[in-house]
DNA sequence: TAGATTGTTAATCGATTAACAATC
DNA sequence: TAGATTGTTAATCGATTAACAATC
């Protein structure tokens, strides 16, 4: 086990850990593959695959132990040792961002957050102060951020993810509905919702031609 | 060409429109297939395989008149006619998405919220009126809304659901970290932010492990 | 022991990439 | 015409699914 693992598999594993989590399986103690399959509508042998490459605590006959699966996949996704960010553009969705809570549990630790505008540096949401966009390097320098988040409009993404990689950051999530370009070293991750209106609006299309 | 379309290339798909709309390619009057994966960081062949399927109007040697490219993939992606929606739960990230303007550019209009603080009922976001839970079957049904977004607690996600499609709602945006049961016909997008933040933070692991 | 569930090796399926003929 | 780019058919690659031996 822990060998390397497919973005399609890496990206199920949350979902696995959220439903081990979750109320339905509160009073549980072991759960098997086959459960968690019939549970989120996968297959039996695709979670049994993802499992193996996370966690070796499984059983013949009995399943894993929920707690130590549990345990596993949080080791797996780094939820445990926090990751320290930076968000860029304290707008509508940077300020809603820096409000959820969720993501410390996610091991996503936001220390700070910049904006163009500069009548917003000093005040905070969610606890994070908002600073100017000129401090954003210094800040990065120092605390050796590694992840940094653009919600910034469309426009200024690109120059935002540039000052990111040249203050060090190594993994850039991006909600700016905008292609960027960076080093090969460096990771862009889209969170790209006019991908997700697609599939909804095609599917009710499709819906309707039938 | 106007097969079916994969997942994948569907999800494309706002990827290339986007960059046909942006700045840098206000220029050109025509594009190819290879413009655009240089621009993109994609392969050729699969640029213009994803365009085969959506437009008719490439021409060899000079490639895809670009205003032309736009308007089959707007109709294709159907950002033409426009999807009413309603949204539940009015907390930060449900009011960030009632005011950010964007979505009417892809075809998607939020015509009402609703939230269960009664204390949040006849407020405006964003334009969109946030009423009581209670009248949203009444509203789904009378406007024949097909598209419901969730934006509440994980633990409610799964009961607003079923309100949703017992409403008549055929499409369901779930922002909520959480696993929806729904009827065979009716499709669920997860905007999955565990699964990018998973993405992110294998990614600076395996880049300090090496 | 019998049966259920694991982990692994093999088969299938689908998406990506390559090859190539058609054409402006 | 020559060359570039298209659309399509074939080959490759990787993920999913199936088959099966191992084991509690």
């Amino acid at each position: 086990m822990l060998t390397s693992v497919s973005v399609q598999t890496l990206q199920r594993l949350p979902v696995y850990l959220n439903l081990l989590k979750s109320e339905c399986m509160q009073q549980a103690v072991y759960v098997s593959s086959k459960t968690i399959a019939e549970s989120l509508g996968l297959h039996e042998i695709q979670v049994r695959k993802d499992l193996a490459s996370v966690s070796s605590g499984g059983k013949p006959k009995v399943g894993f132990s929920k707690i130590t699966l549990i345990r596993d996949l949080e080791t797996y996704l780094g939820y445990n040792d926090s990751n320290d960010a930076i968000l860029v553009g304290a707008g509508k969705l940077g300020k809603a961002l820096l409000a959820y809570d969720g993501f410390k549990e996610y091991g996503l630790n936001i220390v700070a957050a910049f904006d163009n505008d500069e009548s917003l540096a000093g005040q905070k949401e969610g606890n994070v102060p908002i600073l100017s966009l000129s401090k954003m390097n210094d800040i990065c320098d120092r605390m050796k951020i590694r992840i940094g988040i653009i919600t910034v409009p469309s426009p200024a993404a690109q120059s935002i993810c540039d000052q990111m990689v040249a203050s060090g950051i190594l993994a850039v999530w991006n909600f700016a509905p905008a292609h960027l370009d960076v080093p090969e070293h460096i990771l862009v991750k889209n969170e790209n919702m006019a991908a997700s209106l697609a599939v909804l609006s095609r599917h009710l299309m499709d819906k309707f031609t039938d």
